[in-house]
RNA sequence: GGGGGCAUAGCUCAGUCGGUAGAGCAGCGCCCUUUUAAGGCGCGGGUCGAAGGUUCGAGUCCUUCUGCCCUCACCA
């Protein structure tokens, strides 16, 4: 299958293209010269980054890359090769590696080309280090030119359509990337010290539970049935709990089939883990200390730059409960109103405008509250505890006010960066609330979740005390590098095909 | 789904009041042994996102469509 190319490119008439007949041409003249334009392997003894550093004199080194400029003269050439660890210049002289061979530089390489360099490390008079060529390697020939040298590429679209064009020519997004590999690098292997085991669970299912949302929906050919594509982890997770894990994680794509917007993406990576015994206070605590390890880290700073404003990861995070944080944002005290009719007088009382409030249950009527008049002026880190228990399905119910959970989001700048709790443990509560939710279902509430029974089935086998957390890993890493839009952060964001 | 914006050469961008589509880089030819946005001389390259309309004449004005971005709504 060939590459989703923008319709005003030529690919649909790629004879016409006066790049690529030119460069078609120069492949048949290596042929002819002798020189395989598509070779198997290099012996590279160096990245350039590496190389860039070799003191004058160092001989016989060996580096590879593409080719990104060239300033080519008559019987002297320099070229910029770049490799995954950045930009090195090479210099080839006629005398050095002879008449014909010199005349492949001239004449058949193009910007966009590979080539391997064996030379010695000097440096020019203008004070750039620089490979020169004792003989070199062809390595690639590219058939279409790159994006210009100077401005690169900017287009949104095509660094979206062709990331690789993105990466090639924009130094930030290369290491925007390489960041979040780091990131999840980072995240796996402080897990790993603290005891936990990553796993991994089933992505395609027959029931899509553990988050309500609505799904991917597919079908099975072999098994003539449904199949959903998972929107959580979660229930899975928790049934690596009762089987003897102790403490679990998986670093888990999944898919929810509902709007897409600068902060939500259809397919997104989800990080989640499950410790026994741990209660959300616990939880807590480590999160506090995961991130900032995190971040020192990658940045070796706990002070971030984000949106214009500097964010400060460091010390203890506040504790902020639903109803404290709500009273004091608009003197509206949840726990004075019982009921949702009460809540939604009260909110009107305030001259407070909710989308949709009157069709809005208690919980979501909090909920919604919250985004409006709390959740924005979050810029720093800070725990929201305590959330209404009609909105936490599996979350374990507080032991002193039972329309609460024992639940927590860390929010940074406004977004909900993490979601964790007690886990509910209790087989008998769960098949109550999942049966509340289930009644939501059938009157019409598209997001509420489905009765479980398996997972019901292995709660009945026995759960210890657990506490989960979840962090969406695209918002952290877009968090964290400051872009404001999820597919910065993507590498190949879904996009809908031209044509 | 509502509102706003964008789409011109491979890339980055100009294009005035509606009057023969331009530049830089890139490409092609020649010259060039210390360049680094290399330089010099010369030459090509366009379905102006698509379709329709207004007009003597449309890159430019109008309508519809496609794609992308922003925003509101929905959505963890």
């Amino acid at each position: 299958m060939g590459p989703l190319i923008r319709r005003r490119d030529s690919m649909s008439t790629p004879d016409d293209n006066e790049y690529r007949q030119a460069r078609l041409a120069k492949l048949e003249r290596l042929r002819e010269a002798g020189v395989n334009p598509y070779p198997e392997r290099y012996e590279r003894t160096c990245m350039l980054a590496r190389a860039r550093e070799l003191d004058d004199g160092t001989e016989g080194v060996r580096v590879a890359g593409r080719v990104m400029t060239a300033r080519v003269m008559g019987k002297l050439s320099f070229l910029t090769l770049q490799d995954q660890s950045g930009r090195m210049q090479v210099s080839v002289r006629q005398d050095d590696v002879g008449k014909e061979d010199y005349k492949v530089i001239k004449k058949l390489l193009d910007i966009g080309d590979f080539l391997g360099i064996h030379g010695d490390v000097y440096t020019t008079r203008t004070g750039e280090k620089t490979v020169a060529a004792r003989d070199f390697t062809f390595l690639g020939k590219t058939l279409r030119p790159l994006p210009e040298k100077w401005h690169g590429i900017s287009d949104k679209e095509s660094c979206y359509r062709q990331r690789y064009l993105d990466l090639l020519m924009n130094r930030e997004t290369m290491d925007r990337f390489l960041l979040r590999s780091r990131l999840i690098r980072t995240m796996r292997s402080l897990l790993e010290a603290e005891g936990f085991i990553e796993v991994e669970t089933p992505v395609l299912q027959t029931k899509a539970s553990g988050a309500a949302a609505r799904p991917f929906k597919s079908h099975h050919n072999a098994l003539d049935m449904p199949i959903y594509l998972r929107i959580a982890p979660e229930t899975w997770l928790k049934r690596c709990i009762v089987g003897g894990f102790d403490k679990v994680f998986e670093f888990a794509r999944c898919f929810r089939n509902e709007g897409m917007d600068p902060s939500h993406l259809q397919d997104f990576t989800m990080l989640e883990y499950y410790c026994a015994y741990w209660n959300y206070e616990d939880n807590m605590a480590f999160t506090e200390k995961l991130i900032q390890t995190v971040l020192r880290d990658l940045f070796g700073t706990l002070e971030l730059e984000i949106q214009g404003e500097t964010i400060d990861f460091g010390g203890t995070w506040p504790r902020v409960t639903f109803r404290e944080m709500i009273l004091e944002d608009c003197g509206i005290d949840i726990d004075a109103h019982e009921t949702a009719d009460a809540l939604r007088e009260a909110i009107l009382a305030q001259g407070i405008q909710l989308e949709d409030a009157d069709r809005l249950g208690r919980g979501n009527l909090i909920d919604h509250l919250y985004k409006a008049v709390s959740r924005p002026k979050l810029k720093a880190p800070t725990f929201i505890t305590k959330h209404p228990i009609d909105l936490s399905p599996l979350a374990r119910r507080n032991d002193d006010n039972p329309r609460v959970a024992d639940r927590f989001q860390l929010v940074v700048n406004g977004w909900e960066v993490v979601n964790a709790y007690s886990e509910l443990v209790d087989p008998i509560d769960q098949r109550r609330r999942l049966e509340e939710q289930s009644q939501l279902k059938s009157g019409g509430d598209e997001e509420a979740m489905e009765m479980d029974e398996d997972y019901l089935l292995a709660m009945e086998h026995g759960m210890p005390p657990i506490s989960g957390w979840g962090m969406g890993i695209d918002r952290f890493c877009a968090l964290i590098t400051n872009q404001p839009n999820l597919r910065d952060v993507v590498l190949f964001p879904l996009m809908k095909p031209v044509e």
